[in-house]
This record gives structure tokens, C-alpha cells and sequence, in this order.
DNA sequence: CCAATAGTTAGGTATTGACCTAACTATTTC
DNA sequence: GAAATAGTTAGGTCAATACCTAACTATTGG
């Protein structure tokens, strides 16, 4: 029976790329390295109307990549910096076993050249 | 009128990110790094029938984080490195503006506190 | 040459994603 | 306290995802 490779938890890992497939969502994050901002302050540059931009806030804050608190009538985001560095650290490492696989590639392609002589 | 923020070209980052959103083609990525592999090589951990688990190879594959050629009836995946790096750029790129962001709010705080005394 | 193997195509279903409008609630501000 | 402001909720559309089964097309080994 073929175990069906063992998912560790795979659900926020998912959830952190999810978070950050989307262009919307990725400018929003970069704005937030400014600042913290309103929702209507991070809305403003975006078409879109509000209710669908709050679904992107939403996506964001549940990956974990963002936090917000709402004062009054105002709800600020900020960054949360937990949550980046486990999909920083998820290509990194992955970045480094392709290297080390592309590398023994090239010395197989050489090898093979080698012995074309 | 307030500029569509400039989405340079996205496409490749969201198709790398949304790539990455899934657990199997995350699985699929990681076993490449030991060797190139087959449909069937790769498909045999996981439970899901053919079809499906083609489709996810489908979306490797345009995302550009793989590459495939077929000789005779066997079709073999490879990583593909160049587009990995887009995602990786990205994130690094990110993570030092969080990070500095973050050192600035430390900073803040503590002065906050300062004058509090 | 025919049976097994490797992968592909067609087509169907259920869920989720990305957007919208309209109507609402809670907080200021004048 | 009435009007403006900031955000929220409800609900609807359309396309894309993630799965499935069934039937098909190479290729290859005996």
C-alpha cells in the first residue's frame, strides 16, 4: 500500500502560497512594508470594489501574513512576519537540493562528454 | 484616476506561487530533486487516479518550474531552474523590507516607551 | 502480431475563487 | 441627533480547480 507521502502539515504552507498567488494580494503586502494602513487606505490604488478587496484582506490575514485591530471605525493591517519565512524557508531549501540536483546534472552531461573522446 | 498599481508582469510570479499552492505538486517537486522521473514514477505515491494527477503535472509544467520530452511511450519530468528563482526573488526580496519594516516598529515602540518614564 | 504498458483525451461533477451590487451597522463630526 | 465616513454582510455570477470514470492511442516485449 502506497503511503501517500506523509503531508506533514501542508496547510499552512498552502495557504501562505495561495495567499501570495494572487497580484492583488502581493501589492498589498508590498504596501505594508511602508506602513500599516486602513482598509481604505490600501483599497484606494485598486479598482475593485470594496467588498471584493476585503475578500483579499481576508485571504491574507487567514495565511497569517498579515494582522489587523480595529479601533473605532478603523481596521489597520500590518505585517506578521511568522508565516513568510515558512514558505521563505520551504524554496529556499528547495532552491538548494535543485541546485545541487542541476549541478550533478552538469557533471553527468561533462562526464558523457568526456567520454565521447 | 488612480493607477492600477503598474502589475509589471505578474503572470510568471502568480502561475510560480499558485504552482506552489498545492501539496501534491509541492510533493512532485520535492522527489524531482533526487532524479528526472516518469508519469508513472511520480504518479505512484499518490492515491489519485491518472487523469487528476496529469493535471497538476500540466500546471508544473506551464508554471515553467518543470520541464518534460517524451522518448518512445515515456514521458520524463525534470526540474527546470529559472522560474523557481522568480518566487524565491520575490520572497527574499520581501522578507528584508519585512524585516526592516519590523526593526523600524521596535524601534518606535522602545522610544514610545522612553518618554513614557 | 497481439497483449501489456504508458500516457492521453473526453467529458462530467462539486468546490472554490474572484469579482459584483445592494443593503446594512457602527462611529465620528458638525 | 442627522449626515458623512469606514467597514461589513448577504447574496449572486462566472470561470477555474480538483477530482472522477471510461474510452482511446501509441509503443514495446514476447
Amino acid at each position: 500500500m502506497p503511503t501517500p507521502p506523509a503531508t506533514s502539515d501542508a496547510r499552512p504552507v498552502d495557504d501562505v502560497f495561495r495567499a501570495l498567488s494572487d497580484p492583488t494580494r502581493r501589492h498589498v503586502l508590498e504596501r505594508l512594508c511602508r506602513s500599516p494602513a486602513s482598509v481604505s487606505e490600501l483599497a484606494e490604488p485598486f479598482e475593485m470594489a470594496l467588498p471584493s478587496f476585503l475578500q483579499h484582506l481576508r485571504i491574507l490575514e487567514e495565511s497569517g501574513l498579515v494582522k489587523s485591530h480595529k479601533t473605532g471605525r478603523v481596521r489597520t493591517y500590518e505585517l506578521s512576519p511568522k508565516r513568510l519565512k515558512l514558505a521563505e524557508d520551504w524554496l529556499s531549501r528547495q532552491r538548494s537540493l535543485w541546485e545541487r540536483r542541476l549541478d550533478q546534472l552538469d557533471a553527468y552531461l561533462l562526464d558523457m562528454k568526456e567520454k565521447d573522446k
